[in-house]
DNA sequence: CTTTTGTATTCTGTATGCAGCATTTTCTGT
DNA sequence: ACAGAAAATGCTGCATACAGAATACAAAAG
């Protein structure tokens, strides 16, 4: 992941349009996977020109999208010195998971109520694809569907606000949790888990999903404390 | 409110440094208080140039103020068009209300946990002067105060995540309870609410202080439901 | 040899200019 | 007079240019 990364962009000025969207929001997310990554570690200096550069976009564009990872919490800006990836502490982490916990706790219940049957399904194809990609030992894709479940379960409970929170949390976590390598067994705990989660959610029993997703973020601070 | 406002900059580029915060922080809570104090009402459309002249600066650094808010959630992109304020439906409200009552139910025990008795000492400060606010009739003070003690209890629980989350959703929520007046026996018992808090929180009894702010919360939804 | 100060370079912060897209206005044909 | 098309206007999106701050380096003094 240590290649230069860049843009697909015209390299030529063809007249064919490539790129349809925004490129705020293409800058925003590219900026993102590079954190996440490990591309760009924590309290790496975002150089500006050097970065926009690499990355085949003037100054302006990149600027506006720093600012935008600044107010979610990705990077920090400091006056006159420009913008760093920001490092998160044992107890940061420890804390983003804590809140992270009440926010599923309150979304599986709200789920529960709110989800349509066709939601409900989804989630849980997404976890049947989850726990194949397990069993084929599949890192990569398990840990992308992992989030997806749990992004999915906050999306059903219909509160757009706690969808936001969710993610921003989600977001913040991913770097940690990206590089975090657990053993088979807590693997294979965690799977449970994720089991345990879908039954509760197809029989929208809100006390029990509630339950396990608390258990299941708890477990998740025991199984990503060794990485921080 | 509603004259231009401006932002205090040396009008003769005399050399005495007058601003002393970064230009970027100075517009972004500038926006925001325009917003929030209604100078820009929901569904308006930010418009670059105008706005620029209007507060004494060139596009570029206001363009960045904006992305920094987008990502806050009070102004909205709209690609090629621009941004434009953020419009809350009453539902939006609601779920914000949901969420934010949960933190604050989780805040509060983490408060009476890791709480100093000096951070204690000083809500217990902020709480006396709101009410002799309250006495006074002083609508603006109480308002103002009312939000910095939920913001200090957000605090108290030195959980940096979950401040972060509690200040977005209180920063979203402010335009709506600034607008919101309720009556005088509605505003009798948030005080009345607020008065059980502290006396939970010098006690650090977690149980009764996540739920008297629970409860404040949900009533806070009847004192506004009807200004959205 | 260490410390300090002056200088040069590099990077950020802000302004401005240009091109493209949306919208509105105007023109033309019926 | 009205509908549709074409031109014109205004704004955004991006790039570039310029000014000021911070750091690194070098030279000089203690």
């Amino acid at each position: 992941m240590n290649e230069i990364t860049s843009l697909e962009r015209r390299p030529d000025g063809g007249p064919g349009p490539i790129r349809r969207t925004a490129l705020h929001d293409t800058l925003v997310s590219h900026l993102r996977d590079m954190i996440i990554e490990g591309d760009l570690s924590p309290g790496t200096r975002l150089h500006e020109g050097q970065l926009g550069e690499q990355l085949g976009v003037s100054r302006t564009p990149l600027r506006e999208a720093i600012k935008y990872l600044a107010s979610e919490g990705l990077v920090e800006l400091v006056p006159s010195r420009g913008a760093i990836v920001k490092r998160f502490s044992a107890k940061d982490v420890h804390d983003m998971l804590t809140v992270l916990r009440t926010l599923e706790e309150l979304a599986g219940k709200l789920a529960c109520e709110a989800a349509s049957d066709a939601g409900i399904a989804e989630v849980r194809a997404l976890h049947d694809e989850m726990v194949a990609r397990y069993k084929a030992g599949d890192r990569l894709q398990y840990y992308k569907l992992n989030q997806q479940i749990h992004s999915a379960i906050a999306q059903l409970a219909a509160n757009a606000a706690l969808a936001d929170m969710h993610a921003i949390l989600q977001t913040r976590l991913k770097r940690i949790r990206f590089i975090g390598h657990e053993g088979p067994e807590k693997w294979a705990a965690a799977v449970a888990e994720h089991e345990e989660m879908i039954v509760a959610l197809e029989a929208r029993d809100k006390a029990r999903l509630s339950e396990v997703l608390g258990r299941h973020l708890m477990n998740a601070w025991e199984r990503v404390r060794a990485a921080v």
